[in-house]
DNA sequence: TATGAATGAGGGTTCATTCAT
DNA sequence: CATGAATGAACCCTCATTCAT
């Protein structure tokens, strides 16, 4: 076989083991199953990945990556901090309900199996991200003077939650514009802000 | 070896359950570990709990039934709406920030493992409690009118991934201060706020 | 307590493994289970028997011992062989039927675990016997003439068989006199003998 | 690796686990054991036999059907009664001497274990086998008139329990011939028959 | 005598990983 | 590259036996 059926196979695996981590989670996830899944032997597996271990990571740092580099793309300075805000917020609902299998898995295992020092990685950038915009959004004078670092955990822990809450229950859906008028006015009546 | 002493063993064997649950996840917890945690023998640990999973889902049940009927005291319709959901939120995190093994292990396995529904129940029960809060704030004129169930899913959802942040992550901390001016005032200065 | 409440626990003990050990069979028979049915604790069994072994042993021993004594009243030398044999036959089925129990422990462990050689020399006593039967109806000229050492062991193996069949099975039935007619007659018809 | 020694590793498989089975019973025996026994690893077991007990069964079955099928042939109605029941008696006796493991194994969990129904039903196609016989044979004139369910039931458990004795004790022997002519013509002298 | 909590060896079963083909 | 039979460590659970009370 040449390379490039070398590289699907690749991707078969990569997608029969998504779905089965984020079905089974990692410990009960077994390889039988995920070399069935993608149609290949089980010996076939461990010509593309060294273990089960290294199959995961892989996993989550390829979509991870991916992200990434979307959000980045998010909060050039040029911007309005609400604007891109509200853009940070739509990109993760909606990567959310494009990559339930994902999610799920990321949920699953987060900070207990390995792969513990990419993910939270992840959500530091992320939080360093939104912070940035806070800093830019008070100084513009359009966002409320706050706490900017509890205020992105604030944020950061509410998007997570949600989307959390999305992927794990059926019945739960939040709309992004839902989201950023809650994020952005807060529960209270205009009148009866005392500010 | 009396049933004091009873008692007390079934406790030690929680107790370490508990730990090694949190840390590990169901599926690679092991019973051994678990024992020997507990200052036990393996056969010890089933002279209280019949299997692995009993043992499990004992732990689940017994802290959620504990918190649920904590929240079920704040909503009384006689508070301000605006009081019972600053308790409701402080209540909380105050109970997470007390038993982080405890919501690792809540959140590990939510939706995954069994003890579904009792879990899927809770937050519903949860999320329904917000709803009438919300509900009574409108009607008192003291929150916006927005649509009250996407809005408990919001607020719910916060709740969880911002729980969820700091048992997972030591570097994150939230006051429940923070949180609620959040909640009831959002990031924007009232200036702005077109309504 | 007295002298005479220990003794009927042992009987009690000796009742409920009789029991238990007949329905499971050595092996998968639990000691717990055995307690249980007594009426008393784990504990209390180790007080009458040292161990499972001894208490399966003490079974086997009692009710053969008891069996032997019976069925050497049986062949005393002034009865006609042929009486003595309808006896020895009557008396195997009847034990049997009254002690269904006792015969399904038997054979399900005959000669597989411990107490081999005390089952083992009771057939050979009991072939033994038929044999000594046999010698003197030949003797006598009542039976023909045979290989005594042979027919003991088809006379001997034919009861067990039966008695087996009737333990097992539910809708297997013999009556003495039918097994002794077919014993001493055979099948074929009077015309039809050569001899 | 290949196809061919998949089959021959089931056959070692098959042969340790007759081995093991009917030396210990089928709970003392041990799957360790087995695969030791045949050479392989206790996970290799696994691959040909879903567990213990479907490995249990698949032996039973195997040899019961072989020998259902060869009794089978003998009660054809063309042949002599005394001849068919002379011919059943030996095939038994032949197989019982070439079976002696699969004998000791079938006797010993008769009627205790799963499986019992395949083996009930064995018995009783044997039964109705003879019966068919003994009827032909009191119709053809060559068999006394008797209870022909009866001694049917005899005759089945006569073979039953010699077998049983052979295999189980190494001291005694029985030949075709001294058992046919046992059954035939029973223990009485032609002139004492009153019939 | 009597109890029953506690022990720990041992059994059935699974599954990541290897390797001859 | 690809296969899948084979391995064996490790898991959950049971149960005969002990011993403090």
């Amino acid at each position: 076989m040449n390379r490039r059926s070398g590289i699907e196979t690749k991707k078969k695996i990569i997608n029969a083991a998504m779905a089965v981590f984020s079905k089974q989670g990692y410990a009960k996830a077994n390889i039988r199953e995920i070399a069935r899944t993608a149609g290949i032997s089980v010996g076939g597996v461990y010509l593309y990945f060294r273990n089960k271990e290294e199959l995961y990571l892989s996993l989550i740092k390829e979509r991870i990556e991916d992200l990434v580099r979307k959000t980045e793309l998010i909060a050039e300075p040029t911007k309005s901090p609400t604007k891109a805000l509200t853009d940070f917020l739509r990109l993760h609902l909606d990567y959310a309900s494009k990559h339930r299998e994902q999610i799920l898995l990321h949920i699953r295992e987060h900070g207990f199996t390995f792969g513990m020092e990419t993910k939270r990685q992840f959500f530091r950038s992320q939080r360093k991200l939104i912070e940035r915009i806070l800093v830019n959004g008070i100084r513009a004078g359009e966002f409320r003077r706050c706490d900017t670092k509890e205020m992105a955990n604030i944020i950061m822990g509410s998007l997570r939650g949600i989307i959390f809450s999305m992927a794990v229950e059926t019945d739960v859906s939040v709309t992004s514009k839902g989201l950023s008028e809650f994020v952005f006015k807060g529960l209270l009546k205009t009148g009866k802000r005392g500010e």
